[in-house]
DNA sequence: AATCACTGTATTATTGATAATGTCAAGATT
DNA sequence: AATCTTGACATTATCAATAATACAGTGATT
């Protein structure tokens, strides 16, 4: 689903993905900021479609918790708070980091040249400076790998991982602080990993891809802890 | 959201609430098996509602993971595969015991007695044999004494956790082999960590709890483990 | 035999109108 | 003063009809 949208060609998007898109991509890059409230009429004007087709996005924006819906009342931009970026970020390592070893085992002949495609997307991306599509392909990227491990029901629970943590990162940092082409670069390791099939290799790439995403100080991971100190 | 349908007097459903609730314990409890096509009219007609009003119901069993859309195609009831289930089942058990430390911190005066609530009316379902309503006040608890978490964003992750174990479990089991008096008892260590405001006990209790649900085998959490071995 | 364009059918997507519900403030009642 | 109506308004929920899309046959073309 939210693969497909970042590999192969750009398919033609229903009205209600349009409108999807469009304000998934203004509530993580903060245009929309948290709180902002959503009117369905006002959008289906603005989308010029009908209120049942913004709707259907506003739902599936829900889906992902980027927006908060309350049944006969109103729809806000969804609050963002620390404390769920950082379980999220805890959760995302150790979702991605258990996959590892069943990405390695699995004979996925497409994987290398999809992740290397997303790899070069991602450097025409920061190339052009285009933050937000960037994100999109990081997004892929982590996607796509993980598609391997063949858990199609916790597909849904690692993007809203990278959602959350991307709309954390952007809404806590300042846009001159962040270095596009680095955020390209810093998936070599993990995919010169998946090209050696080394297991150990992709789970040490990947947890400390993921522990230097956004800097929650020297004590990430530190707490609460899941396994024994 | 999930957490008020069950706590409190039930309040009228809306008719997409409605559909979503009874095709929920049909998914749940297997009477839709896996793979079983579900039509739009199909379900407007059994529900005496418009399309739309389906579509809605469908588009949040989709949230849950629960059933598989695929635009202008079809729908069907969602695949139950292992790898998920216990994938599942150790994000369930991350999320949970990371939580243990805030909710004991929280400062939650109602929580100790809605917990007490649902104990209750658990031990009520079981008592009556309702294997359903006792699977639903089990997702309230886990998800009541969570929210004392403060992580909104994460609570549908858990929620997801939640339902597709129980799922599997309904689907792996004998009906014969399942002691509900012995489920809704299970609960009770976890109750009085919390009563106690013990931190190490409540993380101990929900791990222990978490761990005994389903029996993947001896080695269940013993593979690909976030930390160091 | 393989491929392609075409067409009918099943299904979802979208629409615009209407119904139902929640919010809020002003006035009435205790 | 506090609580309970009431009604106007804002907003979402539902409906029934129509449009758009995907898929499986069918036959023509190579």
């Amino acid at each position: 689903m939210s693969l497909a949208e970042t590999l192969g060609p750009r398919r033609q998007r229903s009205r209600s993905e349009t409108a999807e898109h469009a304000l998934r991509r203004d509530i993580v890059l903060g245009t929309l900021a948290p709180g902002a409230a959503l009117r369905e009429l006002d959008l289906a004007q603005r989308f010029s479609c009908a209120q049942g087709t913004i709707r259907e996005a506003l739902m599936r924006l829900s889906e992902d918790g980027l927006v908060t819906r309350r049944a006969r009342r109103d729809t806000h931009v969804a609050a963002a708070n620390p404390d769920d970026a950082q379980e999220l970020l805890c959760i995302r390592r150790d979702i991605e980091c258990r996959a590892a070893i069943r990405v390695i085992e699995s004979r996925d002949d497409s994987l290398l040249p999809d992740l290397e495609t997303l790899m070069q997307s991602m450097r025409l991306a920061a190339l052009q400076g285009d933050e937000y599509t960037l994100m999109e392909y990081d997004r892929g990227f982590h996607l796509r790998l993980f598609e391997a491990a063949a858990t199609p029901v916790v597909e849904p629970v690692l993007f809203r991982c990278l959602l959350h943590t991307q709309r954390f990162k952007i809404l806590n940092s300042e846009p001159e602080s962040r270095n596009l082409q680095d955020t390209a670069d810093r998936h070599l390791s993990i995919l010169e990993s998946v090209a050696a099939r080394d297991a150990d290799g992709l789970t040490r790439a990947l947890s400390h891809h993921i522990a230097t995403i956004v800097d929650f100080g020297p004590e990430v991971f530190a707490a609460g802890e899941s396994s024994e100190p």
